[in-house]
DNA sequence: CTGTTAC
């Protein structure tokens, strides 16, 4: 019944955005035939329950008929009856008025600091023949197309005024196996379109689902929530997932912390769908008992093993097992990142639910997408070098202007101290870090960001996720001390097909970091000077048993012998979710004899 | 005092 999006595209070649005076249809019904009944009630449905103060869930495209007297309840309300109490939050603002007031999030220029069309276009040359393995049962098929996945009519338009053509690697594999119901961990490399992947089928699943009324006023309960390790990349994920959600009805709110509460409160009770969200500002929230996780059906965890690692684990076991999320299986868990080591993997398995585990080969770090450089500087002489490779990029500025420079620091003093050095040397440079004021933050990538100040002196704090256009070149000015971090830095750069250049500073200090950083250059095709090599050999191996190989990010940790030898012979509970691994793999036809100590041979 | 994450 509905139309593919290549057709409702080609239907729609007068503008679909504009709505008629007469009768409002919403996007996602527009191009249908007239005459088609279901879409009428829907959208009646749709619009009243999902409009009128959030008193329920009921969402377009609902035909179950055991809500079809809430619907004529719904119906009465959004015509302006109303006066039903006890709704979710006791504001009014029926649906007409919240649409109105829904900002068309496609008309921010960020203003490009490059043009139209070398900013908005997805190099997809770059991801042909992109090796991807997936494991776990019944693996959905990949799509080729996005006509070949119903997203909904609204979404679609979503994804052409966005300009997508057709889904990356990851959103081919990935959407299907999410809007089969299915867990997910995937990995795909840094800028390949990792947020819609999960975005999609999540707000797909949210305008076609049926959902229970949310029980109390002044108290949110939102259906997905998506969780991210720094507060910039919540608020792109939000941005993103705004643009994605735009005119469905959906609606996301974003809490983070540095920023005033109220705000944030304000939003979540106008009603939410999706949330996104910092740990520490939800535990917050859940601890006001301003949000409840009760109706969670949708968790995403971006940057998933960040997320999992040391410094957020037990914020996230709070949220995720101690509050009132619902269990894994219950809700449908997505784990993301484009590192994915294997220990956070066997901690990983306790929130999911016989998942799939999807590895998309790294474009942006291990083809020659970004071009790795490393050179061998003294602590004392960085400063100089850096100089250097700055005056020499003043030069290739591309329209007269210094094209982005990104310089990743190990401290937030650090951070500071270079910010100053270089503005007092002529370089107009900004800084982020987690002891700068939010505003200062936000400030400070937005002036980089316009390239206002083309250089950004950053910790950490930058370096994952963020989707800044046009930077040209990563420094590694310190480097880290752990190789995936490494990845994720240097994925700021070479985004979306796009090629890049990354520069290392190494000394005696980074000693522990040669071995994986020359084995990760050298499974991505670049040169690793003798220096290095040297380095490498010298070196115990103190990096991760990294890769399996030199084509993913990561591999199923069900596979490794090694785990299930720990399984056998001890705790086992990292199995207890469900994770099914007896059969169907999707490729590869690995031995299947899981659980049997020693049997699959070591792939790393 | 590697960094991130609430008031």
């Amino acid at each position: 019944m509905s139309m593919s999006w290549a057709d409702s595209v080609s239907a729609a070649e007068n503008p679909a955005g504009a709505p008629s005076k007469s009768a409002y249809v919403p996007p996602h019904l527009r191009n249908r035939p007239s005459t088609d009944p279901p879409a009428q009630a829907s959208y009646a449905g749709a619009a009243a329950s999902l409009g009128n103060d959030h008193s329920g869930y009921g969402v377009p495209n609902m035909v179950g008929s055991r809500w079809s007297g809430q619907r004529n309840e719904y119906q009465s309300g959004y015509a302006g009856g109303g006066g039903r109490g006890g709704g979710w939050n006791g504001r009014s603002g029926g649906w007409d008025r919240g649409r109105v007031r829904e900002v068309n999030p496609f008309t921010n220029d960020d203003s490009e600091p490059v043009t139209e069309q070398e900013s908005s276009a997805i190099n997809f040359d770059a991801y042909e023949d992109i090796p991807v393995e997936t494991s776990g049962d019944n693996v959905p098929p990949p799509v080729n197309t996005f006509a070949e996945i119903d997203l909904g009519e609204a979404v679609n338009e979503n994804i052409r005024r966005c300009k997508y053509v057709k889904p990356t690697p990851v959103q081919r594999h990935a959407i299907p196996i999410s809007l089969a119901g299915r867990d997910l961990m995937a990995c795909a490399q840094t800028g390949s379109g990792k947020t819609a992947a999960f975005c999609f089928p999540i707000i797909s699943g949210i305008m076609r689902g049926q959902f229970p009324r949310p029980p109390r006023p002044r108290m949110a309960f939102p259906l997905a929530l998506i969780l991210s390790p720094t507060r910039e990349l919540s608020c792109q994920i939000h941005d993103e997932a705004k643009k994605f959600s735009y005119q469905t009805g959906v609606r996301v709110v974003v809490a983070y912390g540095g920023a005033p509460i109220n705000q944030q409160l304000r939003e979540l009770e106008r009603g939410v769908h999706i949330l996104v969200a910092t740990p520490g500002r939800l535990v917050d929230l859940l601890e006001r008992a301003r949000v409840s996780l009760q109706m969670i059906r949708y968790l995403a965890l971006d940057e998933a093993d960040r997320m999992l690692d040391m410094g957020f684990e037990p914020q996230i076991r709070k949220i995720v097992q101690q509050m009132d999320m619902p269990p894994p299986g219950v809700r449908q868990t997505m784990l993301f990142s484009a590192t994915f080591p294997k220990e956070i993997q066997r901690l990983a398995s306790d929130f999911l639910s016989s998942y799939i585990f999807l590895a998309v080969g790294r474009v942006g770090s291990s083809t020659d997408l970004i071009v790795q450089r490393v050179e061998y500087v003294q602590e004392t002489d960085k400063r100089s070098h850096l100089m250097d490779l700055l005056h020499a990029q003043k030069e290739n500025g591309v329209h007269g202007k210094q094209a982005l420079t990104l310089v990743f620091v190990e401290t937030k003093k650090g951070a500071d101290a270079l910010e100053h050095w270089l503005c007092m040397n002529g370089f107009p440079a900004a800084a982020i870090h987690g002891d700068r004021t939010q505003q200062e933050r936000e400030h400070a990538l937005r002036s980089f960001k316009t390239g206002y100040t083309p250089i950004l002196v950053a910790t950490d704090v930058a370096a994952r996720g963020l989707d800044i256009p046009h930077v040209a070149h990563v420094v590694n000015f310190d480097l880290p001390n752990d190789i995936d971090d490494y990845v994720h830095r240097i994925g700021r750069t070479g985004r979306a097909g796009k090629t890049g250049l990354a520069t290392a500073f190494f000394n005696e200090n980074n000693s522990s970091l040669a071995r994986s950083l020359s084995d990760l250059m050298q499974e991505a095709n670049q040169e690793v000077p003798a220096w290095l090599s040297r380095f490498a050999a010298r070196s115990t191996y103190g990096g991760k048993n990294r890769r399996g190989g030199a084509r993913f990010g990561a591999r199923d940790f069900r596979r490794d012998s090694s785990y299930n030898r720990g399984a056998s012979g001890g705790s086992t509970d990292y199995y207890g979710g469900g994770a099914n691994m007896n059969s169907g793999y999707a490729s590869g036809g690995y031995n299947a004899s899981y659980g049997t100590a020693g049997v699959t041979s070591a792939w790393d």
